[in-house]
DNA sequence: GATTTACGCTACCTTAGGTATCGATACCTC
DNA sequence: GAGGTATCGATACCTAAGGTAGCGTAAATC
């Protein structure tokens, strides 16, 4: 649907488009936040007439989930024992919500999730699904538990992102490693 | 400011209009969603006219956010020692964000906030800082560790939120409380 | 060369936040 | 009781922004 690199275009569909306006997205939000950076001005940054971003993307916020999705890539689960892959994970997210431009598109959208169905089932779906099914898989914990984890360590970081308007801090991110993996890892018992 | 009964006024100023607003408020968002609860049918839902709302607050988020200041009140910090004040305080805002029209209010202003820097200030400024203060008080702990415990329970509490459009089960709750706890409190060692 | 397809452009619709104005009504003071 | 004062309700309005429709056009494919 909004993979326009599917199904051999016979017309012109200008490539690299996708690639133009997912930079114009990160990059406007960056500078204006997320409810200022409209579809016009991403259009403009872009070089791109409005309606082509809305013959991809169904609404704003499908576009910027898609945005973020190309932004995050795959998790890095690197590690031999679970400690070592929680870590990686958390300080991966951290990493990338402290991104210029991506922190404050994903609060954006997370915003709009709240009061907009449509757009929350886009957004539990189509980016957190993925990274959900990867930690499961990697961490073989229960469902309820991969949630729980994502709630906390995405709910930190964009609370912190959302009340002060920054990225969270590289000593809160440190205790938020520790705090997570002394509940999973079974206490911060040195014995 | 956004006080009206105080001032003593010689006019009519209709005692009661804000009690009805606030519960106007938490209904109406608790029925459509934060976004669709404008603030034309948050005046129809409270019998006033919608420029008597904007002469009390300067916009929607400024009144949701009275509007839930109202409806936390005061953190009961209950409990002698510091491990059961804070489980006190976790199960207690868990609890508030649970009520119908609080949970979606609270995820709504706060979504608004992120793009909206004045929104912050308010938002910051008269919500969260006196639970700040309560809780920093009560602790005993450095304003750094009080922030990020905030940022820990009550982003997990949102992000569940909307995420999943339900606020966070018992369960999960109990999760947060003892994660929180073993990491304030010296670890789940059990010696 | 004809068709197909995506693009740019312009114009437009709708919703919603927020403001301005005016008349009515109640209260308080004199 | 008369007059001033302040608030309320109603209507009308402005603006920003999400999203749509229609049209002409440029480029690949056939």
């Amino acid at each position: 649907m909004t993979s326009p690199t599917s199904g051999r275009p016979p017309g012109r569909p200008r490539a690299g488009v996708t690639a133009e306006v997912f930079a114009a997205t990160l990059s406007t939000v960056h500078e204006l936040g997320y409810a200022r950076a409209t579809v016009d001005r991403i259009a403009a940054a872009a070089g791109v007439a409005k309606t082509t971003i809305y013959r991809r993307w169904p609404t704003k916020g499908a576009l910027v989930v898609d945005c973020l999705l190309d932004a995050f890539g795959p998790v890095p689960l690197e590690g031999t024992d679970r400690a070592e892959l929680m870590a990686s994970a958390i300080r991966w997210i951290a990493a990338k919500v402290g991104e210029p431009g991506v922190g404050d598109a994903f609060a954006g959208v997370f915003s709009d999730a709240v009061s907009d169905p449509e757009l929350r089932v886009i957004l539990a779906g189509r980016l957190q699904e993925p990274y959900r099914l990867a930690l499961r898989d990697a961490l073989g914990e229960p469902d309820s538990r991969i949630l729980f984890f994502i709630d906390v360590v995405v709910g930190a970081l964009l609370h912190r992102m959302g009340m002060t308007g920054e990225p969270m801090v590289e000593s809160d991110v440190t205790a938020l490693v520790e705090m997570v993996l002394s509940y999973y890892d079974g206490g911060t018992c040195p014995a």
